[in-house]
DNA sequence: ATTAACTTTGACAAGTATGTCAAAGATGAC
DNA sequence: GTCATCTTTGACATACTTGTCAAAGTTAAT
């Protein structure tokens, strides 16, 4: 390489992920994230070609970290013990506003995926992922005897879980609530301790 | 009055809802909202003040309906049938396209929520009466020897679960998906037919 | 040191959205 | 029928956003 890039990529779509998830997807200017990363829109657009594409580089780097990260999160032997790591993992995630959002805001996701097929299909691959590390690890616990059901269907209730949660941190921003949500829902499920 | 208004309010709140629901808040332009209506732009604003309050007066609109005809939906006596006909409710509403959507969509109502906190206050009284009708319900159940457990946070839970199918609708638009999710999560309810 | 290849920068044009306003148009009350 | 009052309409000014581009700047390779 001659003309060398003076920006570190990692750096800035990590502060792209975060604009965006404040903002949403609409709300966000290509001036916001020049501002905010501190690149000229200019060079964003040499870079990318436009908000969509920057959106769809962002959003793919998140969830590629997201989901590697949270199926770390699954590893305990026993399985009720490791959905609610899980899900406390969302949650404090969720939470924090320094860290990049666990959830890149569903909302701007959203508001993209209408807007940009190709991210649509990110999104079905980013939920579809998550609900493979879920299915993968319930179908361990039916393995284990530590539960009894269908793993797919409950890999997709799961998932449709964190998406209500998000929801309802976006709405309220009590991790209390949050809290006292997943574990209602986790103490329904007929989850058994290993034999 | 003299000069009077030729439009009928609520005829346009509900196509107001509607091209909210299906663009979003900030994808959604005055422009649009004439055209859909059929209402010049410049009435519109004379009417209603700008954007921020069309869409608090739609919202407000659509969740007095959509809670009360909720309710109706919870009268059965088995307290486990009734949840089902509720979620089925809310999937079909959801799924349709002709009909004002189940949720005025999630994403509209965030993006707008940040935005003008009236909206915000709005989202949150929408949310808080979706818990009451169904803790209250819950209580009933509870009281019929139908269902042993904590009516607030189960009714927090299952709040939040509508959310999430929201949103599974908006990534797969499958309502089998949909109908599955709340199936499982019915299932894993401790509810016991009548005695 | 020069070059070739790329990036950065600021300016520009075009398009879009908002909100305002004065003039014209209705209509119930008298 | 006239008036007072509100609504409708289209035009206007303003502001914002996008995307493009040429000129200037930078740097690895020779």
């Amino acid at each position: 390489m001659v003309g060398t890039r003076k920006f570190n990529e990692e750096e800035i779509l990590n502060i792209v992920v975060d604009v965006f998830s404040r903002k949403g997807f609409n709300a966000t200017t290509m001036l916001d994230l020049a501002k905010e990363t501190g690149v000229q829109r200019g060079s964003l657009y040499n870079a990318y070609q436009n908000k969509d594409i920057i959106f769809f580089k962002a959003f793919s780097h998140y969830t590629d970290n997201f989901l590697t990260f949270i199926e770390g999160e699954l590893q305990n032997a026993d399985a009720k013990k490791a959905f609610t790591q899980l899900f406390k993992t969302v949650v404090e995630r969720l939470c924090s506003d320094k860290e990049a959002r666990g959830c890149f805001s569903t909302r701007a996701i959203m508001e993209a995926a209408q807007k940009c097929p190709d991210i649509h299909v990110c999104l079905t691959r980013f939920l579809d992922g998550l609900e493979v590390i879920m299915k993968n690890r319930l179908e361990q616990a039916i393995k284990d005897q530590q539960f009894i059901g269908n793993a797919q269907s409950t890999a997709r209730y799961l998932v449709s879980l964190t998406r209500g949660i998000a929801v309802i941190e976006r709405a309220y921003n009590d991790k209390a609530r949050m809290t006292d949500i997943y574990q209602t829902a986790l103490e329904f499920m007929p989850f058994k301790t290993a034999l």
